[in-house]
DNA sequence: TTGAAAGCGATACCAA
DNA sequence: TTGGTATCGCTTTCAA
């Protein structure tokens, strides 16, 4: 069976003895309609089933605006990319604006991709936390007005607004904070070092170490690390050394979760310091207990949603980069002292 | 600085020296163009950046696709919600549509204003994890051609495609595990009982009860819980009451949360047998592990997706039902037998 | 307050 | 293989 076609503006017009401007005025709730006739026309719209085209509309006015936002965000599945997903749903549905959401896993090839689908959609804004190494080749949308937020990591060969924390200070709070309970031999758990956040980390793991006069050693670093499986097989691999770490710092979300198991399972978790990045439900109850560097996710999301709407309205300040707070939250893993 | 007008298929048309219905041809990779004649246009379609419109390009054709779908799901910083919505994400990739996003926190009115916004967007397609107690509203919508596939939870008033586990049987499995180690005294913790799936967890929770004769006891079914804040105020609720459970079922991801942690600090985690609804991050190195109800997410999803693109293909079948399996994973905590 | 005609950017249909 | 013209559903512009 074909479905059966939707009404027009035509058909409303026609069934309440109108123009179709007329309908258009009733529609987009312009004041210029007498009571009466604005009357007729909505019982002929209910009659109808007339839903307005916004496709049309927007083809025809002159601001040209779709009421669609779209979120490239690197994992949705992720706590921290469904956070601001979430925050931006949240403050988008209040202005009646559709966000579209998309996973970018790290591709480059995948965020073009993505990013040209969403044009061809003619989305007002993006919120985009880059896989690609440049974002030049946004530059002609965004001379067409398409405006664009970086999130969690900095744009690169454009010029936009960003929010991000300093990952760096959040390595070295985290490595300083296994240093000061005695640690020597730290190992850095981590992802590929070519991630802006993943190298920020790392930055700040070296800084620490050297603020403290202890040498990095290689053979305690393992970057490239993605998932939980990833990271047990790295600490197996750190544990079976012949000189293994006693304290752990792992610098992912996946990560910690894969290093608090394998501790678990070889018996370990009380005579290894572990720290983590990004908070997790119930590391509080572990044993022990995780201690991790926050970020604070809400304060992110609203600062992305604060900047992006801010342009949307026709803000054209100069591109801000904004800075969100880290905080380490102890909580008695990183706690452990290396044996004497 | 107001944005540069973007170049249409005119522009493109003009400086390649052919009319608009070429570049049209070109752009849609329609066979029957001269290959010199194309390459002029690519050629002109880099120059001047030429974006193609998606939206006045479904106005004009005769299958009026937007190539966008919507998911509407309770919540999408929970993990459930979450795992959903990249599953449909990532198969709607392959295909270049993209995925509308929105949470509707059970709040019905949300429902039907968002769904009210999709329409108008003229999305081909929806996922809905409903809040409302009837989709009637949609009938028209469907009519006219919109593709729906109800998940996690039964269409009422419509007929379309629905993908959800039995959470009756998922509530059998747990309190009968409980039973088996001997409970009696087996609490029910959930949300409220006007949702469908809390609603079914909790038959399955009486069902398993009468059929080993167990008298269901009014004071120990607590409901309307949402959060894990509400679900420790439960706990504690419980275990200060003259007769507390040595069992507890806790129904929902975010409640077995509440009630890990409270068991925890009243220090009768290793004394109060429990069981999750929903599968945790870690739920198998807690202390003690934490038992739950899993449900296969990914399967969902991926069933989700089949039904929703078999149906954007122009399966006309009848509505189905699809079913996912439920299993329970032992871990512990539910092993916890009840002190004599 | 209301309406007729033009046109937004693209495709359908038919002709050359 | 190519192009002209009408038109998708709506808003703009201007006149009544």
């Amino acid at each position: 069976m074909r479905p059966a076609p939707r009404a027009t503006m035509r058909d409303v017009a026609a069934l309440a003895g109108v123009s179709v401007k007329t309908v258009s005025r009733v529609v987009n709730q312009e004041p210029s309609v007498s009571p009466d006739v604005a009357q007729r026309v909505r019982t002929a719209v209910a009659t109808l089933g007339y839903r307005h085209h916004l496709g049309a509309s927007t083809l025809r006015r002159t601001e040209q605006r779709t009421g669609t936002v779209a979120a490239l965000l690197q994992d949705l599945s992720n706590a921290y990319s469904a956070s601001v997903l979430r925050a931006i749903e949240v403050a988008a549905h209040e202005r009646d604006i559709a966000v579209v959401a998309s996973s970018l896993d790290e591709d480059p090839a995948r965020e073009r991709q993505i990013v040209e689908g969403l044009v061809r959609r003619r989305v007002d804004g993006l919120v985009l936390m880059p896989a690609t190494a440049s974002q030049a080749y946004l530059q002609p949308d965004l001379d067409a007005g398409l405006v664009t937020v970086c999130v969690d990591r900095h744009p690169q060969g454009i010029s936009v607004d960003s929010v991000a924390v300093d990952g760096a200070r959040g390595g070295a709070l985290a490595t300083t904070h296994l240093l000061d309970h005695g640690h020597r031999r730290v190992a850095f758990l981590g992802d590929d070092l070519r991630i802006e956040t993943a190298a920020a980390r790392y930055a700040g793991y070296e800084r620490a170490l050297a603020a403290r006069e202890v040498a990095l050693e290689p053979g305690l670093v393992v970057t490239g690390l993605r998932s939980a499986a990833d990271a047990a097989r790295a600490v197996h691999g750190l544990l079976d050394s012949t000189d293994p770490p006693t304290a752990i710092f792992a610098a992912r979300n996946a990560v910690a979760e894969g290093a608090v198991r394998t501790l678990r399972e070889r018996g370990v978790a009380h005579a290894t310091a572990l720290v983590g990045f990004d908070d997790f439900a119930l590391a509080d109850v572990l044993d022990p207990p995780l201690t991790v560097v926050r970020q604070d996710v809400d304060a992110i999301g609203a600062e992305v949603v604060s900047r992006l709407f801010a342009r949307l309205d026709g803000d054209t300040s100069p591109p801000r980069a904004v800075d969100i707070d880290l905080e380490l939250v102890r909580r008695g893993s990183g706690e452990i002292r290396p044996p004497h």
